[in-house]
DNA sequence: AAGTGGTCTAGACCACAAC
DNA sequence: TTGTGGTCTAGACCACTTT
């Protein structure tokens, strides 16, 4: 990073230094300069160097440890998930890639809230399970997924959960279908929960895709709510309609 | 707003903003107490307060103007987008409500781009109509869209645009089909652009759900890219694939 | 002229991490 | 112990809006 004649304003330090991370090519674990070393660089105040790396933080450009320093975050391309109503989201996603994981963090069997369902058609405090996952891709985590489905269609699930695939793996097993079928499909943008910043440690300001669907089969109607909570920085959604576009 | 015993931090304060402006259900129009009123009342520093508000403004719950104030959002609760892949997006809003408004705020007629191109199947540098539109409703606008479609299927579009209703409007005229046909979408989140920003007046830090599509006829193929940049806190998108639940 | 938010300086103290 | 980021104080100057 090179020192210049006029003292800069606290945008175009963030500025420079993004591009002294993006010509170096820095990894995450590159240290970058500390506010007083950059504050003395630059011949401003420590505060000014603050907002400078606040910005780049909100922007997903870097991150900070206290007592540690700020270290620049990779970015990498999307993935696209090709979405069909036939298939559950684990298949689409394990059928091309080898280095997909989708990993069972917890588990609880819990009445049903009222929201719930009425989504699910059930009566008001039926027991459900609530799994969560976490998705893994290159050893990144891009998404956190939450299933609800009602006890009464899968009883004995628990045995499943040592060794864990999918949902839809263990409903396939049990009701011998060859595919989940999803009827309804709900897409919002929003700000990352605490949930979503811890399992995925990204930056709070980078937006969060949260995709909602419930699934069903012929022999027990609705029985699967799903939600994924995907990083945009890391996931995008997509969909044909006509299938001769591959 | 109470004072206190203890002198409280920035984010306590701003809790106590937002309590404030909910219950006592301020409006756009209201002002806020201004950063030195509040830095005497909490006695702390103008700098803790400015925090404050930064931290709010973020959220979306302020907004700040130089010279003038801090001032509430009112916020609404999101539009239901329900998509089908055989009707346009002005269509679906505007037959369910009247207070829905789509207007044109410019065009140009410019080659199409080598990823416009490949989305389209054109000849790089075709020339192509480039629409950009807002989208109201209740008077407030909570969508900026793009058109993009080749000059060769509505050489006489410039016509349409004094009484521009919907890029639909015009194709369903022109070539008598009953329906449109979305072809294909992806969705995105991101943070918004400078555009966004400017159209919509929103705060920084509310995502945007952004949805690309292409529409097609039986008698031109593929003849429109349309892209909308949704504000979240607006809008979410909702799909069914069982004709039965309405 | 007075009040507002926007930006910056200079300095203090804290909690945490590394040596 | 030293270096790091996190938070806060106190005060300055600027550009813009209102009175």
């Amino acid at each position: 990073m090179e020192e210049n004649k006029k003292t800069p304003n606290a945008v175009e330090i963030a500025t420079r230094i993004r591009k002294y991370i993006r010509q170096n090519n820095l990894g995450e674990n590159s240290k970058l300069p500390s506010e007083n070393k950059l504050a003395e660089m630059f011949h401003v105040d420590r505060n000014v160097i603050r907002a400078a790396y606040a910005h780049l933080r909100s922007q997903g450009d870097v991150y900070s440890v206290k007592g540690k320093g700020y270290f620049p975050i990779k970015k990498t391309r999307p993935l696209i998930y090709q979405h069909r109503s036939d298939i559950g989201f684990s298949e689409i996603f394990s059928k091309n890639r080898s280095e997909y994981e989708n990993v069972l963090v917890s588990w609880r069997l819990s009445p049903v809230t009222e929201a719930e369902a009425n989504r699910l058609h059930l009566p008001v405090g039926e027991p459900v399970y609530r799994l969560k996952t976490i998705r893994r891709m290159d050893g990144k985590v891009f998404a956190v997924c939450y299933s609800t489905l009602p006890q009464k269609f899968v009883p004995d699930m628990e045995q499943y959960f040592d060794e864990y695939k999918s949902v839809n793996e263990i409903l396939m097993e049990k009701y011998g279908y060859s595919h989940p079928v999803c009827d309804s499909i709900s897409i919002v943008a929003a700000v990352p929960s605490v949930d979503d910043i811890k399992y995925m440690q990204m930056a709070e300001h980078i937006p969060i895709l949260s995709i909602s669907c419930c699934f069903s089969t012929p022999q027990t109607g609705l029985l699967e709510h799903f939600v994924i909570h995907a990083r945009s920085d890391m996931f995008a959604f997509n969909m044909n309609f006509k299938q001769e576009e591959n």
